[in-house]
DNA sequence: TTTTTTGTTGATTGACGAGTCAATAAACTT
DNA sequence: AAGTTTATTGACTCGTCAATCAACAAAAAA
């Protein structure tokens, strides 16, 4: 039954179930024939389009990357002033999409794998970068040299709701986690200038 | 060569070789004979202290968080104002010995952990909750109601820093996590009442 | 139509690692 | 002195899993 043009379409079974199968278990040992089985075809054949399961990782993570930066784009693509800028950025952070079970627990567990993974730890170093910088143009305008403090944390304090959240019981609440962050940010704003 | 009451010794040094291994590699994929080796015996004397070696990584998780709640005890103790008691929690937070890399990167896995191993994610839960009230008390008397969002906002800030301290390069630098933290507080306070 | 390329899997290999066991020995008890 | 408890390890079992391979099938190219 072999039908032609078969590879991008595993490809992106294999990523998505990688990840669902990677946070739904909360950690990285979950097996090739788990995530071949979950994404319906023999390890094999996932051995066969990615050569390795750390390849299948390394994948997932960018593709969870690819997903944020994208909605973070579009997002920031209609913001006209700073503080709308910064305000897409938070809601992007914490959109249905982004702060899901799944996709946190992967992320957080990729976090992990950036320790041994000299290829995982740039990926997690690119998304920090872009993260500050998107955050400096907004704050910029508004804080001037008080921007970088504020960013750095504004970062940090993110990716503390991100790790909170992986332990919480219940649906995750982007809604508050985003309000948290908010909050953040107008106490910084109203602080003497 | 057996000398008695070896016990305690030995299981002390495979709990902090198990820390210094989990940190190191920043990995819960240590094998129990490489902790043993650390600790400078076979791995099969391992087995026989702790039964199996999610025992050992539920000790060593139970030794960190020693570790911190005695010295946030210790500086809460001499604090006289709530302002000191908060203060007193942060620089705890990230003091010397609690703010290093090994225990830092442990600290994560051990979240990790937590998602698979409901022992761990109950001593998680322990620390939050203890992290939480000790900032509450300090914070009610100074912004009341406003207290339960910001010490929850403080709190994952802190587990932010944390975070984000693994993947720092050079030695970790706890001064400026603490400022950050203090920044937070700061802010919060000025703001509105 | 033969050949090559692409898709697919069951079976196998090879390594590694948690946990057990038997054996040895020193100390302590009776 | 005989027996028991504690300390200790090398060797072994048993399971698991990443990665490979041989083989088969269908489409495309020659």
């Amino acid at each position: 039954m072999p039908k032609l043009g078969m590879e991008p379409i595993r490809k992106d079974a294999l990523v998505k179930a990688t990840i669902t199968e990677i946070g739904r278990t909360g950690s990285l040992d979950v097996t090739v024939s788990q995530i071949a089985k979950r994404a319906g075809m023999s390890s094999a054949l996932a051995h066969h389009y990615f050569g390795s399961k750390e390849d299948m990782f390394l994948a997932a993570m960018r593709h969870i990357m690819t997903i944020y930066g994208a909605e973070v784009r579009g997002a920031l693509g209609v913001a006209q002033t700073p503080m709308a800028r910064i305000e897409a950025i938070v809601v992007a952070s914490f959109s249905a999409a982004n702060f899901r079970r799944e996709a946190v627990g992967a992320w957080l567990n990729f976090w992990v794998l950036a320790q041994t993974v000299p290829q995982a730890k740039r990926l997690v170093a690119v998304y920090q970068r872009r993260l500050k910088s998107n955050l400096l143009v907004g704050l910029r305008p508004l804080v001037g040299a008080r921007a970088e403090a504020i960013a750095e944390g504004l970062g940090a304090l993110i990716d503390g709701l991100y790790l909170r959240e992986v332990l919480r019981p219940g649906a995750p609440d982007g809604a508050a986690a985003a309000q948290m962050a908010r909050a953040y940010l107008a106490a910084h704003l109203a602080d003497a200038p």
